[in-house]
DNA sequence: ACATAATTGTACAACCATGAACGAAAATCA
DNA sequence: TGATTTTCGTTCATGGTTGTACAATTATGT
């Protein structure tokens, strides 16, 4: 009794989620490529973009919506903050506490950043038509929280 | 006139596409985790389980494949070797390529650990119907194929 | 109040990934 | 054939990522 006897590559989820997996890849890759011009990274754009969402927020809280560990955060801070982009302030009430801010630098670089992100993705994607786009988008976020709430 | 009035995350592609990014990074950390148990990583996976398709493979097409550089897979390739998973055999009428093969101990492994991925993925995408996988596998490569044809 | 536990950010060592430069082998082409 | 170019794999330096251990600070519980 051999629970192998279909290969992965026929199953459809399996099949399916390759496809996923290499649009992830590919994207990441090209957008490495295309931030070469204003001289900064992926994560450090990561970095960037969710300070500019959630403005004062504390390296804890952006490893944990960047699925990163503390130390990635810790290390990479610093590069940023060096080149004028990013300012770390201590929380007065919780001396533990260092809170995030963008320079008005940095929000300009994180802009143009973003809209080089914005084009690479909306041109990917152009050949699916926006119900596509939300139905792709509602099935992975059912497939974050099956993830969430296994937990494992 | 400011082209970045609207953020990018009021735009549904961009929007859509952070939680493909997510779930991808989190199958991604998960299996990790999973493998632990195996004693592999998610590299050595991706390459024993491309060897297993493609028996005989060189470096070469291999990289290509996984959309890595030779360089990573020329320093993986040894360690996954010493552990006697895999062999590597001259091509005898091309001296430069080195073609690709499991072991059965090789074999053995890529089969459990494809089986855990399998169950990972199966299970994170089983509140989605088929039909719904199917069509996220179209978008998707609709999606690489257009980035291949940018070429950018 | 005081001891214990939990949280926040950092330092360090280990590992993975990348790109450039290199040598060997084969293909191209004159 | 002989010279040049291309391909394949390796090596090396650099930089990204992780997990663990740690110091400082705050929260908890008696």
């Amino acid at each position: 009794m051999n629970e192998n006897q279909v290969l992965p590559w026929d199953n459809p989820r399996f099949k399916n989620w390759i496809a996923v997996a290499r649009a992830s890849q590919l994207i990441h890759q090209k957008l490495g490529r295309a931030l070469v011009s204003l001289d900064i990274k992926v994560p450090h754009l990561d970095i960037m973009a969710n300070i500019y969402r959630f403005e004062g927020i504390s390296q804890q809280d952006l490893a944990h919506k960047l699925l990163v560990g503390r130390s990635n955060i810790s290390m990479l801070l610093p590069q940023i903050e060096k080149r004028g982009l990013i300012e770390r302030r201590k929380d007065e009430t919780d001396k533990r506490i260092l809170r995030l801010y963008l320079t008005d630098k940095g929000r300009e670089v994180t802009l143009k950043a973003l809209a080089i992100e914005l084009e690479l993705i909306e041109h990917s994607l152009s050949t699916s038509n926006l119900d596509e786009c939300n139905q792709v988008g509602r099935i992975m976020n059912r497939m974050i929280d099956q993830m969430d709430a296994w937990g494992k």
